[in-house]
RNA sequence: GGCCCCGUCGUCUAGGGGCCUAGGACGCCGCCCUCUCAAGGCGGUAACGCCGGUUCGAAUCCGGUCGGGGCUACCA
């Protein structure tokens, strides 16, 4: 049997992070096993649903490198994978285990399920609802006849119990008077997303259903319902969930949330990717870079971890700097481009892509995030920004004018404009003026690129051109009173 | 409150009765390299939540306890 697994993630908000890491072991899982896997959407609450929100989950999935065989924008045999195109069939299924018994109208009033909870609860018992104010089949259908709406409810079998097996948490058994007579279809005629969910699970022949750990306990629900519906119930694969810094869920005040908000971040996607399968999940050996293909090859569920994991920015930072660097320097370049320009908001000319891509080796091992180098950059693309901090630090040094002024004389004449004549020339400068390489050379930094901190000095310099280069140096004099 | 899940360095993890004086990675610290910052190299820091039990032997098995998390809607 050929392994189709989905993600079904609602359009109420940004991909979050934890939806795109378990859409990576579903696509991981099939990849690996000749499946399909199906995006879906679970577009039951209307209220909350915008379309923006459906379109970043679409995208954030493609700039993760995730492809899907079936569903949203793709089609397939199932069509339409979006639930809200396919209420009939919800109500269609619902009417089916009415009549059959296996579910029922229910007439309970909210006042009646609150009080009866309240009272389970002050009892130490479970609040679960066990149907107790289920009225007679004849009575109902009279009730509904009449004009009266009423939500129908799954009649969950008592007594009795649902064990299935987990393919992460191993056994797992739930007693039916934990498990509410839940709604399957609301009054309004809509479906809950226990039903939309567990219906499309069936229809599309979902054979393993990885998910969050918050459905775990909503799981035997499910299995009831698809076992009602006279379906085999899929294997089931429960993720530990993500949590912040402080052991919580990961929420908004941790930080991003969103999956895009990382991409806007300069993170790659083959960092993220990489850092996301790592997080709850390992090959085994003591790897931390690994690729997709091994990735696919080696994913396995009973790999998987059962501890909730947190999210740790840092190491995800340092990744994306391990493939930052392992990038070839002209598709560093290329993606680097854009946020350049995008920083300076200009186009960039030939000239200067030229003058981007000379520098570009020396900041590529430097940066953590692309969006690091528009600022290691920018001082060769327009006027010195000097740091205050850095002026301070250096120029006012006695040693500084002396520097600058040797370095002016000796770059103003140099010939052979290379790295290493500039290389050359400026060490030449160092032993006339006897000073340490430190000391010498941080005032030209400083004059240059306006900042202690910046991409080694003599390419910085043999790029920025001469002419450019030695005005820097000159204002710099002029600035400090020279 | 009830039910369910989970507990190895700060973090992600390896480990599945003796190979564990517990391994790797991030972080942190130190040294080296060095024109700054990185990168890189070398070294260091740091964990089996606790208590019992089983066993010749337990991080590994069992029980309890404590701690964390999830669910407990006509949300998903």
């Amino acid at each position: 049997m050929t392994v189709r697994v989905r993600i079904a993630p609602s359009p109420t908000g940004y991909l979050h992070v934890g939806t795109a890491r378990a859409a990576l072991y579903n696509w991981l899982f099939a990849r690996g096993r000749n499946g399909v896997f199906i995006l879906r959407s679970d577009d039951t609450d209307s209220e909350r649903n915008e379309p923006e929100y459906q379109d970043d989950i679409v995208g954030s999935l493609r700039w993760l490198g995730l492809d899907w065989d079936e569903g949203i924008e793709v089609g397939g045999p199932h069509a339409p994978y979006q639930q809200s195109l396919r209420f009939d069939r919800y109500r269609e299924v619902a009417l089916d285990l009415l009549g059959r018994g296996l579910a029922y109208y229910s007439f309970a009033t909210p006042e009646q399920l609150d009080e009866f909870r309240k009272e389970a609860q002050a009892a130490g018992r479970t609040p679960a609802y066990d149907g107790r104010f289920r009225v007679d089949a004849e009575v109902a259908a009279d009730r509904v006849a009449s004009g009266e709406q009423a939500p129908i409810r799954l009649a969950v079998p008592r007594p009795g119990s649902t064990t299935f097996n987990d393919s992460v948490r191993d056994e797992v058994t739930f007693d039916h008077d934990q498990v509410d007579d839940f709604v399957i279809l609301r009054s309004d005629g809509s479906p809950t997303y226990h039903l939309a969910s567990t219906v499309d699970d069936v229809d599309f022949g979902i054979t393993h259903v990885m998910r969050g750990e918050d459905l775990l306990s909503s799981t035997p629900k499910h299995i009831i319902l698809t076992e009602a519906m006279g379906a085999k119930r899929p294997v089931y694969a429960h993720l530990a969930l993500l949590m912040g810094p402080d052991g919580k869920k990961l929420s908004k005040r941790h930080g991003h949330t969103a999956l895009n908000a990382y991409r806007a971040d300069g993170i790659m996607p083959e960092a993220m990717v990489n850092y996301l399968a790592l997080l709850g999940w390992s090959p085994g050996e003591d790897e931390t870079v690994v690729s997709l293909e091994d990735m696919v090859e080696r994913f396995r569920l009973e790999d998987v971890t059962k501890n909730a994991t947190i999210f740790d920015n840092d190491k995800l930072e340092w990744m994306n700097g391990v493939y930052i660097r392992e990038l070839a320097v002209d598709d560093f370049v290329a993606r680097v481009a854009p946020l350049v320009e995008a920083d300076l908001r200009r186009g960039l000319s030939s000239a200067e892509s030229g003058q981007l891509a000379a520098i570009a080796p020396h900041v590529q091992e430097r940066a953590k995030r692309l969006t690091d180098v528009a600022g290691q950059v920018a001082f060769l693309f327009g006027d010195v920004e000097y740091d205050d901090a850095s002026w301070e630090k250096v120029m006012t040094k006695p040693e500084a004018p002396i520097a600058v002024a040797a370095a002016v004389a000796g770059l103003a004449t140099l010939d052979d404009w290379s790295t290493t004549g500039v290389e050359t020339t400026l060490r030449t400068m160092l032993e006339e003026t006897e000073l340490s390489a430190r000391k010498g050379f941080q005032p030209l930094r400083v004059a240059v690129t306006g900042s202690t901190v910046s991409p080694p000095l003599f390419e910085s310099i043999e790029v920025l051109g001469r002419d450019v280069a030695v005005a820097r140096l000159e204002a710099a004099a002029t600035r400090m009173g020279h």
